[in-house]
DNA sequence: GGTAACATGTAAGCGGTTACATGATTAG
DNA sequence: CTAATCATGTAACCGCTTACATGTTACC
């Protein structure tokens, strides 16, 4: 119980997982991190190399020396035993921490403070920014639908979710806006 | 342009605006950003009373001291110059920063490393969160009813945003679950 | 008389980011 | 030759949370 397997930090399990999902060098990582998972999750290079370091000293990776010149360069390979640590990672089910920060819908809350106007153009603010998010998720469709070609169908099923999720917040600020004289009593 | 108006961290305006909502201690404060605006933003006790102290500072707001006893105890109410700032804060649309930390998509999205089983157990998991958010969201409903028949709608419209939101959630996980043997090539 | 809710405050620590520093390789 | 991209690493800092500490008031 007090294994490895579930005391790791969450930012470990995303290096773990980028690495058995293909990711080769701490570069490759961070690349494929803003590719795929950057809009309900992020994670700093700087984190990436001392989490690698983490994997294998636990041996749930294995590192190969690949230096070019004087310049270190190393690849990473998923052990049996990092596939067992993401699995039992997986299969810890309990809590699932969600955490969303968000200025616009804090300033949206408070937006009565200010005048018709200004709250208006706070809400189309908000309702753009979703659209355009929506779109850029959408136009990620295609990498994620070469994935699922390959029998891989998760990626595209959190791709939905984060268009779903902007789409329903873009929807209900359209909803308010149109809604007849909202700004007065 | 480098007046205090635009210049203060986040949290502090979370403090003046539940201050100019009508919220008078440190403690309502927390108690109030608890019920009313937790699924889009937090704030810890230990943030508060600093804040207080600088926005008194800054003549945002004006304390008056009401000890009971031994006990400090301090009483706030918003300045003509704290709904100012506010109001300026809300006006400056410019960047919106929208930050989500979601350790139930993470997992989704690594679900292919594991079982068939477990990956079902964690989209059920996952659903049922949201699912649970959608109720607990709809009994504040009452609440937030009761602010629109002041005349401030924009509580209700938080609230709708994040209903909206969680049910979209849910729904895409329900979709994929019936979608026939979702778990195999 | 005890417990829960009201109320304020500080200190330590952690998780994370930014910025800096270095160097190789490829494309134009 | 130079800019962009590939690639790795460290140090400083900062926002925020947890935990601790203390005392009051109301209710059962």
């Amino acid at each position: 119980m007090t294994d490895t397997s579930v005391g790791l930090p969450v930012h470990t399990y995303v290096v773990l997982g980028m690495v058995s999902l293909g990711a080769r060098s701490g570069y490759e990582i961070k690349q494929d991190v803003e590719r795929s998972i950057r809009f309900f999750w992020t994670i700093s290079q700087a984190q990436i190399y001392p989490s690698l370091e983490r994997l294998e000293r636990d041996g749930l990776v294995r590192g190969q020396e690949r230096p070019s010149g004087r310049r270190r360069r190393r690849t990473f390979e998923i052990t049996a035993a990092g596939q067992a640590a993401l699995r039992a990672w997986l299969a810890d089910v309990a809590p699932i921490p969600f955490e969303l920060r968000d200025v616009g819908l804090l300033k949206l809350f408070f937006a009565n403070a200010t005048s018709p106007g200004d709250a208006a153009e706070l809400l189309e603010a908000v309702r753009r920014r979703s659209q355009e998010r929506v779109a850029t998720l959408a136009a990620i469709r295609p990498a994620a639908s070469e994935l699922e070609a390959q029998g891989n169908l998760y990626p595209s099923l959190t791709l939905e979710m984060g268009i779903a999720f902007h789409q329903a917040m873009a929807d209900v600020c359209a909803d308010f806006a149109a809604r007849p004289r909202h700004h007065q009593r």
